[in-house]
DNA sequence: TTGACATTCAAACGATCGTTTGATACAAAC
DNA sequence: GTTTGTATCAAACGATCGTTTGAATGTCAA
């Protein structure tokens, strides 16, 4: 085996395996050695390939968060551009689906939501780097989208708060699964993640003031 | 000073340190050390009045969070009753009110939302606290009252979802603060506290079908 | 005053943490 | 074949963790 591949090998099994640990637990409740041993490492790799944990954690954001955060980004921006006639109603769906149904897989969607939530909830060091690079120009961008097609004048602010009011849901029927579930009865299959970006989609058209979906 | 009131100011001091602390950093970043010596006693106080570590997080939910969970529910059903006659509206507002402004002081309302989302996004021994003596109740309460005042018959689980929307958005801009700060610009001082409480209300009233405020 | 009991305290316990070290294995360069 | 540089490894480092211990202190009843 080349001498590239098995140095990569070992450092992307370290970003992977850290990855869900992070995500799962937090960072201080996970350590170094349950990482190495998880990705079947040596103790030292993480050292090694990271100089120190805090940095196998920034890297985590890096090249694991920040690029799914690009692909729903991407997968927002592809659904409304497919559309002929751009509305209120189809972009907001369009951001609901991204989110909730999205490109991601079922465990991928949990992971992005839990380390997110992590940042916002106490920011480390790579709050920056999601405030940014993903959050800030993603924001702006579902808000010119918005501005576009919305017929009424609406203010910067007001823009703002109505995007974090749907932001809020979506992260919330996200990271509060457990809650839901044991609320609602009903687990996270697809028919209820189905239900979940109907409601979504709904309750924000209504709360932006529009009347009714058409497509 | 008489034995009673010792043993009591140790423990109960020991809880506010520990609840401060425990919402800031989470469990596992708060060493019992940092507790019992911002507590100003000793290091094995905590042993002694509660065992471990773990029994002591759960009596700060028992002793301190659930208590002002109350708080906020009984501001709530007084604001609800006030009324001498009610409508959605006013029940929404009332709910954004008791959570955004209500009976606590800031600090007190930063607090209690961190532990939350905490127990929710990686729920502990303390969730089936939160759950049952809290959360539970409390949106029956608010479901029943809903229900009470809509006009149009609405489901169950359709009910839940739209309480749930609600209160993400109540929950959101509480732990959200540095995300929303940053991109608003804005500080969380009594005006825009106001202005957020404005902003689930309108959102969530248009979310529920409910055209306009009136009082 | 004595004995029982509750509380506080300094000190130490073993376990685990993140990190460092030096040896070893191995592929490419000369 | 020797040298050079990279990656992995077992082992150990010092620091910090939660918890325990046993003595000291103070309080109240007998």
């Amino acid at each position: 085996m080349p001498r590239e591949n098995r140095e990569e090998l070992t450092k992307e099994r370290i970003l992977d395996t850290a990855e869900v640990l992070f995500a799962q637990k937090g960072y201080r409740a996970v350590s170094v050695r349950e990482i190495t041993s998880a990705a079947r490492c040596n103790l030292a790799a993480v050292n090694y390939h990271f100089g120190k944990k805090e940095n196998l954690y920034l890297e985590v954001f890096r090249s694991r968060w920040v690029p799914r955060a690009t692909r729903i980004r991407e997968s927002f921006r592809k659904a409304v551009a497919g559309q002929d006639s751009l509305s209120p109603p189809k972009v907001v769906k369009a951001l609901a689906q991204a989110f909730v149904e999205g490109p991601l897989s079922d465990e991928e969607r949990l992971r992005h939501s839990q380390l997110m939530t992590r940042e916002m909830t106490q920011p480390t060091r790579a709050f920056e780097l999601v405030a940014q690079e993903v959050i800030q120009p993603f924001f702006k961008e579902v808000a010119d989208k918005l501005r576009s097609v919305q017929t009424d004048e609406v203010g910067q602010e007001q823009m703002l708060l109505n995007i974090f009011s749907i932001f809020s849901m979506v992260l919330y029927f996200n990271f509060a699964r457990v809650a839901v579930s044991r609320l609602t009865g009903r687990e996270y299959d697809t028919a209820f993640r189905a239900r979940l970006v109907e409601q979504i989609t709904q309750f924000s058209l209504k709360g932006l003031g529009v009347s009714e979906m058409e497509g």
